[in-house]
DNA sequence: GAGGCACGTCAACACCATGTCGAGTTCCGT
DNA sequence: ACGGAACTCGACATGGTGTTGACGTGCCTC
């Protein structure tokens, strides 16, 4: 058996320890130093050992902190679903305020904190056709998402701004599908891609095309 | 250095061997044995020596015909990316016929014939994340599907089919890769996915909304 | 028909990353 | 000052990759 396993007070309960302690600023470290790496090559080249270095333990403690490579990429993503969750907010409450205006806010609120975070995502999409655990995560997440898409659609449609059309579930999951590949292509920098400050714009008018099958629907 | 090297008669150019004789049909045979086993786990897990033992040969004699596991997967991609483009024909040329038909009848074909093949694309998109040969390939080909749309979009644009928009190159990305991601889901069949045979209609509709803002724009 | 050469084959090896075990050390509460 | 939990790491086991070098074996040539 591995030693101590309580997780207690962590905040995400990815790692293995306990709450208070000196070993609180090493797993940071080891978060941080992961942050770091990312921003500089792909997650699959980078090692335990490097992870373990720049925290400043050996490779083995590493294991003390976290199970694998791979928990470390997980508990960064929790933490960028979770600032995006709060970025994105309300918006969709408020969507019959002024619809074109608000779909670009929600959009543009994702697209922010995407691109905040960048390495961190890029990895995820490359680790998730691997790691079944990043990828039941972000299917949860997208679940949620989706779900919030498509209430919002039928609502739209309920008020008699959206016509009918294809289910809104559907249309959901294909729009969302679309921001997470376009956002994927413009910040890896590889292949097609929209231009960084034009994506928003360019996304939001194919989201009001789909759904309203027109660029400026009236508000309420 | 390794052995032989020339690739002469070889369709593809990926493996390392010249035309003719006992080699060619081992050759295949890795090709059948990967594509095979990758219907049941995925690339990753997938050894060397499980690829050899399938096509009844040595681990290292597998070296013999290709330079890595990932070589393999680049040969099937040619392969698919080939039949795609066969059946993707010059639909493209013919829009303005009836462009609602025509649209469908271009997704419903690289439906087809990615969800054929939905194992080998499975895997590239898995791999694309760690291998920078398969990300370019695949990059190229994308190119020039956004190529083509854009062309198309903007023929349509110029007979007052459609009207103007975003630029019509950024309008192909979003929807290409919407497609992309929509596919994997629906293939992967994890997260949030469109059901199968609904794919199709979906996206079209979103394609003809985004295009024309009409999921029923006129014919020349 | 013998010699050469390109094709095809594999046992054995070197390497490297992962994950584990067990024996430590340090720190804290009592 | 002591007992246990938190923490640390050297050394090892494992498993996959890619390489080396020597060995068949058929066929083309002279």
């Amino acid at each position: 058996m591995t030693p101590a396993r309580t997780a207690t007070g962590n905040a995400t309960g990815r790692g293995r320890r306990a709450a208070r302690s000196v070993g609180d600023e090493r797993e940071l470290a080891i978060l941080a130093t992961a942050e770091r790496l990312l921003r500089q090559r792909a997650f699959a080249d980078i090692s335990i050992d490097e992870l373990a270095r720049g925290a400043g333990i050996s490779r083995p403690t590493f294991y003390f902190y976290f199970p694998s490579k791979d928990a470390v990429l997980l508990t960064l993503l929790d933490r960028v679903i979770e600032e995006a969750d709060a970025a994105a907010g309300d918006v969709l409450d408020r969507l019959a305020e002024d619809p074109r205006a608000r779909w670009r806010e929600l959009i543009g609120r994702f697209h922010e904190t995407f691109g905040a975070h960048r390495a961190v995502v890029l990895a995820c999409a490359q680790v998730r056709g691997t790691n079944a655990e990043v990828r039941h995560l972000w299917a949860a997440v997208l679940e949620r998402w989706v779900q919030a898409v498509e209430t919002a659609i039928e609502a739209e449609r309920r008020r008699g701004a959206a016509p009918d059309g294809v289910p809104a579930r559907d249309l959901a999951i294909a729009l969302n599908s679309m921001n997470e590949r376009v956002w994927y292509a413009t910040f890896a920098g590889d292949g097609p891609a929209v231009a960084e400050r034009d994506a928003v714009d360019v996304l939001r008018d194919v989201w009001l095309s789909a759904i309203y099958r027109d660029t400026d629907p009236p508000p309420a």
